[in-house]
DNA sequence: TTCTTTCTTGACTGATCGTTCCAGAATATG
DNA sequence: CATATTCTGGAACGATCAGTCAAGAAAGAA
């Protein structure tokens, strides 16, 4: 009946979660968002409502598919903690080839607004416990399969896996070279032992 | 010969301090450090230049600060792995302590700054250097005093140790509640043994 | 006291912030 | 083709941003 966007909504958020995810939330403005998005500023605020509205939009998609990637490499049948150890150093490989060193939308996200705006903050406690429950169920396999020592309980664990998966963001985004985040892993991998 | 400051520098900086440390670099405005620092938008930027030198004279003035403290806390006679558990424990124990989630501004400001300032990005990575540095003397000794297995590498755990608090940050920061904190340090601690 | 120097105060700059709005372009339907 | 609908592009909003500046206040030196 009327004129079709021109734009993909998807695509147009797959840009604006590149942008806050390199920059920030407080340092991307919506400038910088209409030129990358390849959107109006129009179409921005009818499409995706304000500025905090549009962040929510990029943390949902941007954890979905974080989730959607965990599963298929998480889900896999054979040694449970080598998978946990799989995925872990693919993790590092993956930041590591990210020439702008993005790090982690949710904890970059953590850091700069959890305390401060709630309903965000939510989203990042929910995403980070998406996670260690995703470590969560790897490793109660684990002890199913026998593979884990009797004194190491499975939620401490995933737990201290998504902790120190943040520590090495950190560490990254603090410009360590490669070789000593891929030392660090390996020691944090070897509580696992 | 003529009119005296009317403002402490050292105690203005520390209200600066508090104010980075707590919103952010981006989020702080000069509006906000005016107000907060007891002093003049003319004082201000006569005695600290912009924000950017600003800022940097409050990280250099927090990672003396921190150094210190850590000096007096680490250089104990002892058992040097428990001089660390204690130490670490303490950290956590003082962030707890702190209504306001500040968490650290050396890791704050390694996430919101680190990959776009440069400046700021080398103070960023010297402060981790220089506590690594500290954990890495301790570890020595502990080697010395045969406290550590022969497997580990001081230069390695000491890495591993920044690393992991720094996760425990952002976990707190994060709004993950005292509890869990306590049991992810003890599983990360465990590396030690 | 008077002079000189420095600090304080607050108004002011231009730029940019997030957001709103409207006129005109574009397209599917009748 | 005409009409109805929706999107686009850009101007404009008030607020706030970082930073400047000039005029008045204050205090040590003479």
């Amino acid at each position: 009946m009327a004129r079709p966007k021109e734009f993909n909504p998807e695509t147009a958020l797959d840009k604006a979660i590149e942008l806050f995810w390199r920059k920030g939330y407080e340092a991307t403005s919506i400038e910088d968002l209409v030129a990358s998005m390849d959107i109006n500023r129009g179409s921005l605020y009818e499409t995706f409502g304000d500025k905090q509205k549009l962040f929510l939009a990029c943390m949902d998609r941007y954890c979905n598919g974080m989730a959607a990637s965990r599963l298929s490499l998480l889900d896999q049948p054979g040694p449970a903690l080598d998978t946990i150890r799989r995925f872990i150093r693919g993790k590092l490989q993956m930041a590591l080839a990210d020439p702008t060193r993005k790090g982690c939308l949710v904890a970059n996200t953590a850091m700069e607004l959890s305390p401060h705006e709630k309903e965000i903050g939510e989203r990042v406690a929910s995403a980070l416990a998406s996670l260690q429950e995703a470590y969560y169920e790897v490793l109660i396999r684990a002890k199913k399969q026998g593979e884990l020592r009797k004194d190491h309980d499975p939620r401490a664990l995933a737990r201290y896996l998504t902790t120190m998966m943040q520590g090495v963001i950190v560490m990254y985004k603090a410009g360590t070279p490669a070789e000593a985040l891929r030392e660090i892993v390996e020691t944090g991998l070897s509580v696992l032992d």
